[in-house]
RNA sequence: GGGCCAAUAGCUCAAUUAGGUUGAGCGCCACUCUGAUAAGGUGGAGGCUCUCGGUUCAAAUCCGAGUUGGCCCA
């Protein structure tokens, strides 16, 4: 770009943003930055992989944002950042894609139609989806290192999966064993508790009555899963709840029922009962032992019959005030905690029911029948048998599989865990060595869900995912023995077949066959693969091709600085430092950012499924990118939900605009003086700097500090409010209209450099702030301040530090207060009718305090010239200013009583009074005449009012609320005031014709103009060289043609003619 | 059902370690100004600070209970 070249005039995102995007590659920018920084101090930052299914949406697109923007960030620093993209490619949902495309149902499809044809189509797809994601990151202006993403299905990648498991074996955290888990009965597979999903469903809800054997009467339990009757094998009751046996009655039987006692009004209302009444009082602990009878003996010959099932136990999940009856049906082949319950009671653990969630032969009369739909039969057989007590159905939130939102069932299967349990308090001891944004996040929430995390159940029993590298021995199927493979040259050192360490791809295709044989014994693989949630788990080694390259991993492990949506706490967050401590014994990150989650304009969380959704292409189209990411990146990033905002997008365009035309404000001024920034630098024209220039170069300072700190505390929202507003509010409102006329000067000055060399200084700098948030736009305009005398690129520029030279905190302070009593004024003109065009005779400040006084003082010639006052009078504290005077409001409700039939008179009378001394002594003086001898006015009676003198206006400034005193205006007429008045009526409309004629700033005119009212024109007349210079009118009243316009100035009518010199010499 | 977080103007958020008259920006309405400005300026409307209790001279702020929303867990 060349330097102080031609822009736009409007800023334009779109446009913009494509020059950008093609400098970019022309110049090879995100390279260049990139190998600016390779001698820094490495950083590493470890990207949480997005999972390869859709394209971005909203919370993507303001996950990567605040990735780009702080990472931008930590390079302007100076480091050296890892910055390589990743992408979370096996897994049961692009399994079910896949199996959607393919119109397939269930696995034995999948087997017909070949594992290996599976596995490719799964990669097609993955790989499909990726470069949906890649295209979408890159248009956002994100940079990282698109070009070698790291894959979880690329075979370095899942050899880093298979090192850290077998690091994790070698510490003996590895083993096979029963447990119960979520089977999603569709995908055969088990699937991770947090993949299961809750959804309100109807289900039966069952009362079934268990006789008791050697004692009279049944106990009670309650169901919504009949189909785990046949595995029933004992009942538990919580030993210190207190139960009763009820003596009911139905259809004229009798019978002894044993529940809770909190519960029993509600068992045999359900029940129907006629009549009951409670007959035995019990503890829990009494009932200990009690055997019963299992009601469905007959149809399930083979059902569990061990020594002690089919009694009662106490257990810790009863509740007797909750659901149900306080008598808990247990079934350890099923639920998880009957399963635990049922493992120290040393019982069998039957399970009647396939992976398929089909009853096995076990079952027998059930056999072959899906679990689910076996429910009516159950509950007729239990009927038939006489153990039913009542049959209804319930609504309750039941588990789904996440992917394909079958009803899991719990089951107890042959699974893999790395049993992290083992070294939990590793686990909790190696959370304290990171830090949280939020820091609440880690100390509330993420410490509950570790502490209450169970072992991790790792293997799937599905195709498209890392295999296990498991080897046990033949027709064996137990952890005894087993063996871990750690890489691919341990791989095709140990397997029997021949194995090309460097070619194997590792998917299950290419591994199932492979056998090991050692000491004469066979090994063959475990056929499943790693639960998903495991690939990712490895990314922050596996982002440095660990093992298979170990040329970084002892310089950058562990990660210094990830960044993800609260939602990864049980997720990536959990299962990275799951991994980090059973593989390594630490935690693989040291610093955590946890951001919230996007949510739609009303609040209502975004749902790609329901169509509730703000897609970020569409805000691309309506403002850009730069627009978009500064939106996004002003929200909090700590723990909070964003709400999109149409209304906050438009306002950031409007920021971005301010600063555009800030930017190109200055830029003909400074190429017409050929101003060179590299030699008139702020520090070269030190001496000539005005006020304004000190003031905003401290500003600017004190911004750089501040938005410092605020990133310091990833707070990057604080941040780039602190910028905004010192664009809107400093530079744009107040500091370009202070220097406005010291650019248009013709002359070259001292002033002008000065003025030239603060305002470059000051959007120098400012597009290095705003280059992490907004990429494009500061491109554009470093480009074109800088030329080609700098970096190639915004992009890598150092952030910009503090310059203590121009760090000046009295002046901020007392330019704040000359602002808002500007800020009075312009009220007080407002009140006085008199426009800022117009000059006043004087403005007298009445300070409250000696802090005003100072700020004044030291800036009166600042304060009249930006109110337009030919005078500033400065009334101190401790003095009233003289001309002023009150009068007082009576309150006829006090003056009533007091005065009786007088009040009114009074009443006129303090209405009318004018005093110069605001105190019931100098009023009662006033209105003297009305009162008696015993009369007393008191405070209540009336309240002051200040009266300013004729023509003179005041308003009340103050700074944060508090105020620190008056502005009045005085807005009195003189000749010499009218005149300059009406000389700027006439310049403004001048200059509005010009614009008219779309004239350059340089162009000289001809001016004719004509004036009805004798005296205005000869006051006009008085200040004819002030309207030659400020319109450039070479010649006066020789228009002949021109343009020309009638003017109506409050009441005055003008005609007014320009021709443009050049033009008339053209035409000649 | 349990945990965490949030709730303040129509919208987005402030309210300064630890109580002291609720503020800003945006939007809206009116007026005004304009040679960088789809800008700017001035004024205005708009709040039982989610509800109910408690502590206190005093609560948006501290405590308890609830409501709604988000996330997590079951």
């Amino acid at each position: 770009m060349s330097r102080f070249g031609e822009v736009d005039d409007q800023y334009d995102p779109h446009a913009l943003e494509q020059r950008v995007f093609e400098y970019w590659d022309d110049v090879d920018a995100y390279k260049q930055t990139v190998e600016h920084r390779s001698d820094g101090e490495s950083f590493f930052f470890v990207d949480g992989p997005p999972y390869t299914s859709g394209s971005a949406h909203m919370g993507t697109t303001w996950n990567k944002s605040l990735k780009d923007v702080y990472l931008r960030f930590f390079r302007m620093q100076g480091y050296d950042v890892t910055d390589r993209p990743g992408y979370d490619m096996h897994g049961l949902p692009i399994e079910t894609r896949v199996e959607e495309q393919l119109g397939f149902e269930n696995k034995k499809d999948i087997e017909e139609y070949g594992e290996e044809n599976f596995i490719e189509a799964c990669k097609e797809y993955a790989d499909e989806q990726l470069e949906g994601l890649q295209s979408d990151f890159q248009d956002f202006g994100v940079w990282m290192d698109w070009e070698d993403p790291y894959r979880t299905v690329s075979p370095e990648y899942m050899e880093a999966a298979w090192w850290g498991f077998s690091k994790a074996a070698e510490r003996g955290l590895v083993e096979k064993g029963h447990r119960s888990i979520s089977q999603c009965p569709r995908c055969e597979t088990a699937i991770a508790n947090n993949e299961v999903e809750y959804e309100d469903v109807e289900d039966p809800s069952i009362y079934v009555k268990f006789d008791l054997q050697d004692r009279e009467g049944s106990i009670v339990i309650w169901t919504t899963t009949p189909w785990t009757i046949p595995a029933n094998t004992f009942v538990a009751v919580d030993e210190e709840g207190d139960y009763v046996g009820v003596r009911a009655e139905k259809d004229g039987e009798e019978e002894l029922l044993y529940v809770a006692d909190a519960k029993h009004e509600d068992v045999l209302k359900a029940g129907r009962y006629d009549d009951y009444e409670v007959v035995e009082e019990r503890s829990g602990e009494e009932m200990l032992g009690w055997a019963y009878d299992h009601p469905l003996a007959e149809q399930v010959p083979d059902r569990v019959d061990a020594e002690g099932t089919h009694e009662v136990y106490a257990a810790d999940y009863v509740d007797t005030h909750g659901d149900g009856t306080g008598l808990v049906h247990s079934a350890p082949g099923h639920g998880e905690e009957d399963f635990e319950r049922g493992r120290e009671l040393g019982f069998p653990i039957f399970c009647p029911v396939g992976g398929d969630g089909v009853y096995t032969e076990e079952a027998g009369k059930y056999e072959g029948e899906f679990v689910k739909d076996a429910d009516p039969e159950i509950t007729s057989d239990l009927e038939a048998a006489g153990a039913l007590l009542t049959s209804e159905t319930v609504t309750h939130s039941y588990g789904h599989c996440w992917r394909c939102d079958t009803g899991i069932i719990q089951i107890v299967t042959d699974q893999w865990f790395i049993t992290i349990t083992d070294v939990k308090d590793e686990l909790l001891d190696n959370i304290e060595d990171s830090d949280w944004h939020p820091d609440w996040a880690r100390d509330n929430r993420f410490r509950d869900f570790v502490e209450e995390a169970p072992d991790w159940n790792v293997s799937r029993q599905r195709y498209w995912g890392i295999p296990l590298p498991v080897w046990t021995p033949e027709d064996r199927d137990d952890d005894e023995d087993m063996i871990v493979v750690g890489d691919r040259d341990e791989l095709a050192e140990r397997v029997d077949q021949n194995v090309d360490p460097e070619d194997v791809d590792l998917h299950k295709d290419t591994v199932d066959d492979l056998t090991i044989t050692e000491d004469g014994t066979t090994y063959t693989r475990v056929p499943d693969v790693f639960d998903v949630w495991l690939d990712s788990s490895v990314a922050s080694w596996g982002t440095l091709n660990y093992p298979s390259d170990d040329s970084r991993f002892d310089d950058l492990w562990p990660a210094d600085f990830i960044l993800e949506a609260h939602d990864q706490t049980r997720g990536w967050f959990w299962s990275q430092l799951g991994m980090g401590t059973a593989a390594l014994g630490e935690s693989p990150y040291k610093e955590v950012l946890m951001h919230g989650h996007a949510l739609m304009p009303d609040g209502r969380a975004m749902s790609k499924s329901k169509d509730i959704l703000i897609d970020p292409h569409e805000a691309i189209d309506r403002h850009g990118r730069d627009v978009m990411r500064a939106f996004l990146l002003s929200n909090n990033p700590q723990g909070e939900d964003m709400r999109f905002s149409w209304d906050g997008m438009q306002t950031m365009e409007n920021h971005l605009r301010t600063l555009w035309n800030v930017f190109r404000f200055p830029l003909p001024y400074m190429r017409l003086d050929e101003f060179d920034p590299r030699e008139t630098t702020v520090d070269a024209v030190a001496d000539d700097l005005e006020l304004v220039d000190e003031w905003v170069l401290a500003r600017l300072q004190s911004t750089k500090q501040t938005m410092t700190d605020h990133f310091e505390d990833r707070r990057q929202d604080k941040a780039i409010d602190a910028l905004i507003e010192f664009v809107v509010e400093d530079v744009s409102r107040f500091y370009v209209q202070a220097v406005r006329e010291r650019m248009w000067e013709e002359e070259d000055s001292a002033s002008k450099e000065a003025a030239y060399a603060t305002i470059y200084r000051v959007l120098r700098e400012t597009v290095a702030l705003l280059a992490p948030y907004a990429p494009f736009i500061s491109e554009e305009i470093y480009g074109t301040l800088t030329g080609s005398q700098e970096y190639d690129t915004v992009h890598m520029c150092d952030w910009p530090a503090v310059d203590e030279a121009f760090v000046d905190e009295q002046l901020e302070a007392d330019v704040a207060f000359l602002r808002a009593i500007e800020e009075a004024g312009a009220n007080a003109r407002q009140q006085a009718g008199r426009k800022l065009r117009w000059p006043v005779p004087r403005v007298v400040v009445a300070a409250d305090d000696q802090r005003v006084v100072e700020a004044v003082e030291r800036h009166t010639d600042l304060l009249a010239e930006r109110l337009n006052a030919r005078e500033i009078e400065l009334v101190s504290p401790e003095d009233r200013w003289g001309e002023l005077n009150y009068s007082a409001e009576a309150d006829m409700s006090e003056l009533g009583p007091a005065f009786g039939d007088r009040a009114g008179r009074v009443m006129n009378a303090l209405n009318e009074a004018r005093i110069d001394d605001p105190s019931l002594e100098a009023l009662a003086a006033a209105v003297d005449d009305e009162l008696e001898a015993d009369d007393e006015l008191e405070e209540a009676m009336v309240s002051f009012v200040t009266e300013t003198p004729e023509g003179v206006a005041g308003t009340a400034f103050g700074l944060n609320g508090d105020d620190r005193g008056v502005a009045y205006v005085d807005a009195s007429l003189t000749d010499d005031i009218e005149s300059e008045g009406y000389a700027r009526e006439v310049i403004r409309r001048v200059q509005e014709m010009r614009k008219d004629l779309d004239l350059d700033v340089e162009e000289r005119i001809a001016l004719d103009l004509e004036i009805e009212d004798d005296r205005v024109a000869s006051l006009v007349d008085d200040r004819e060289a002030l309207i030659r210079e400020e319109v450039r009118a070479d010649e006066l009243g020789a228009v002949e043609d021109g343009h020309r316009k009638e003017w109506d100035v409050d009441g005055v009518a003008m005609e007014i003619a320009i021709e443009s010199l050049a033009a008339a010499e053209a035409s000649e």
